[in-house]
RNA sequence: GGCGUCAUGGCCGAGUGGCUAGGCUGGGCUCUGCAAAAGCUCCCACAGCGGUUCGAAUCCGCUUGACGCCUCCA
């Protein structure tokens, strides 16, 4: 088996993968809050991971992928009201209407850019028993107390034996210190400390009976509960966006530790983040682009609209720790690259074996996984398969050979890192359509090559430009005339 | 204000103490009736200033700038 490596978030490091169990691997990811269209931010996160979660499949793991959603609402501010029942009163529904709403946008968007579906999605609202438990057993080991019906997690207390800010990397002396002076309305005994129950007002739609009256619970006990739940008190790996870090995934650590005793998770992971016009995509600054707003090219930062894979494919082509920065140039440029690669694919189909090979393809096979080895370097693999793109080329032209078993080597493994990893989708060319748009346009390329054989160029020439109006692009190549269908 | 990350050729975006990333654009060539498409090929960059080193874009320091977190956020 190949020998991984993934940069951990808690020791800043690269580190050999070695999972809790042989063969196994128990992986969290963060979903999303459900009260608004996911975002492209959004579905860069949870992309990484699912290339993620694709490799560890293709290294033959057995992997439980667990990703939550978060469809209880959590407070915009300490006494306002939460997003969800914002929405809800907006929209005039259900909260749980709302919740259905934008988590069927989330699951078929994320299906549209070819995501694998976790195999448990559980839900924040589904697990109120469980998050009350876990209050129950924090306030028994004395690192929470509740005052007026909300319950908070005692950061202070924490940090005397434990390290909060040990992900993060915070100090927590330098928080104190740096504390905005606030409202002064809070229960809290510390600014630091942090909700794990909330009291509900009147108005909060959202309310369950707890052992401290009506209310709901904090936003970051419901991942502590449902990965412990689903994956065990201690696992492989856990992961969500950078922005997620400090507090949340701080105070995942804390919840945990204060109920079982262990560090959770081996491996934290992040994914850095999507910004446009060099700044952080996001739901509440309004500085996002929306999937849909991709396909149909309706969005003032883009000049056309681009498919999905295409999307997935600029994505991919960056690496998941590092930022960038969505332009139209960029994924226009992306398109170019991604559909120069389809059109190798489809010509790797059609390549003629020699009985002897000129390509090493163990070695560019080993190439590529040292990329993905390398803590998931998809734009060194990227690399590597333009490589590959030139080797087809060549061998079309019979300036590279490959033998029959080579040539099956090869296909196998480009497959595998363009569709089964990267998770492309072959979207372009001829192959996808039907039977009889391919007759028709064989027909017209028959009437053209007789006019080209009568010089009738102006008859010849109107049925290429009218055909390229329609998308369709006659490609006249030594072995005649194909085409393709933009 | 505190903590942290990053600064790469026209654009996007990897990486390494000494040997070509890759994509897009642009130049050249092949193909073509002309094109287009496609293919081949060329274009050697690493914010600034110091330092370590035989050698640094890669390590260290400072400066400048950008971004992220510190408040819901992927």
């Amino acid at each position: 088996m190949q020998s991984l490596k993934i940069y951990n978030s808690l020791s800043n490091k690269k580190e050999v993968f070695k999972p809790i169990k042989d063969g196994f691997v128990g992986m969290y990811v963060c979903g999303p809050t459900v009260y608004s269209n996911v975002h492209l931010g959004n579905v860069r996160t949870f992309m990484s991971f699912d290339m993620i979660y694709r490799y560890l499949l293709h290294l033959g793991y057995k992997v439980r992928y667990v990703r939550n959603i978060t469809d209880a609402g959590h407070l915009t501010d300490d006494d306002a009201e939460d997003k969800i029942s914002t929405k809800a009163r907006l929209e005039k529904l259900e909260p749980m209407e709302i919740v259905q709403k934008y988590t069927i946008d989330f699951h078929n968007i994320l299906q549209k850019f070819n995501n694998l579906p976790p195999s448990i999605e559980p839900t924040a609202t589904g697990h109120i028993v469980e998050q009350i438990k876990a209050i129950e057993t924090i306030i028994e080991n004395g690192l929470a107390y509740e005052v007026n019906g909300s319950v908070y997690f005692d950061v202070i207390k924490y940090n005397k034996t434990e390290n909060y800010g040990i992900l993060s990397k915070r100090k927590i002396e330098d928080a104190i210190e740096n504390t905005r002076a606030l409202d002064g309305q809070s229960d809290k005994k510390n600014a630091q400390d942090f909700a794990l129950w909330k009291k509900a007002g009147p108005e909060h739609i959202q309310r369950w009976d707890s052992p401290w009256g009506v209310g709901f619970p904090g936003w970051h006990l419901e991942c502590t509960v449902m990965s412990s739940k689903y994956l065990g008190e201690e696992f492989d790996i856990h992961g969500g966006g950078m922005d997620l870090k400090f507090p949340h995934h701080e105070c995942e650590i804390a919840q945990a530790q204060a109920c079982n005793h262990v560090a959770p998770v081996k491996y934290w992971m992040h994914g850095n983040m999507l910004t446009m016009n060099g700044k952080k995509m996001s739901k509440s600054t309004g500085n996002n682009i929306l999937p849909k707003e991709i396909f149909t090219g309706d969005n003032p930062n883009i000049t056309k609209a681009y498919s999905a894979s295409v999307a997935r494919f600029f994505m991919m082509q960056a690496h998941y720790r590092s930022v960038l920065d969505f332009s139209n140039e960029a994924i226009m440029a992306a398109e170019k690259g991604f559909n120069r690669l389809m059109e190798a694919l489809n010509l790797l189909n059609k390549l003629e074996t020699s009985a002897n090979s000129s390509f090493d393809v163990s070695k560019w096979k080993q190439q590529c996984y040292d990329a993905l080895n390398d803590d998931f370097n998809t734009p060194i693999l990227i690399a590597n398969l333009f490589e590959a793109v030139k080797i087809i080329n060549l061998i079309h032209d019979h300036k590279e050979t490959l033998n029959e078993q080579d040539l099956d080597n090869f296909k196998q493994a480009i497959h595998a890192f363009v569709f089964d990893v990267i998770g492309l989708e072959n979207t372009s060319i001829s192959n996808d359509n039907s039977d009889k748009l391919n007759g028709v346009v064989e027909i017209l390329i028959a009437l053209r090559n007789q006019a080209r054989e009568d010089k009738d160029w102006n008859l010849s020439d109107k049925i290429r430009d009218e055909l390229i109006a329609l998308g369709i692009q006659l490609e006249d190549g030594k072995e005649g005339t194909t085409f393709a269908i933009n």
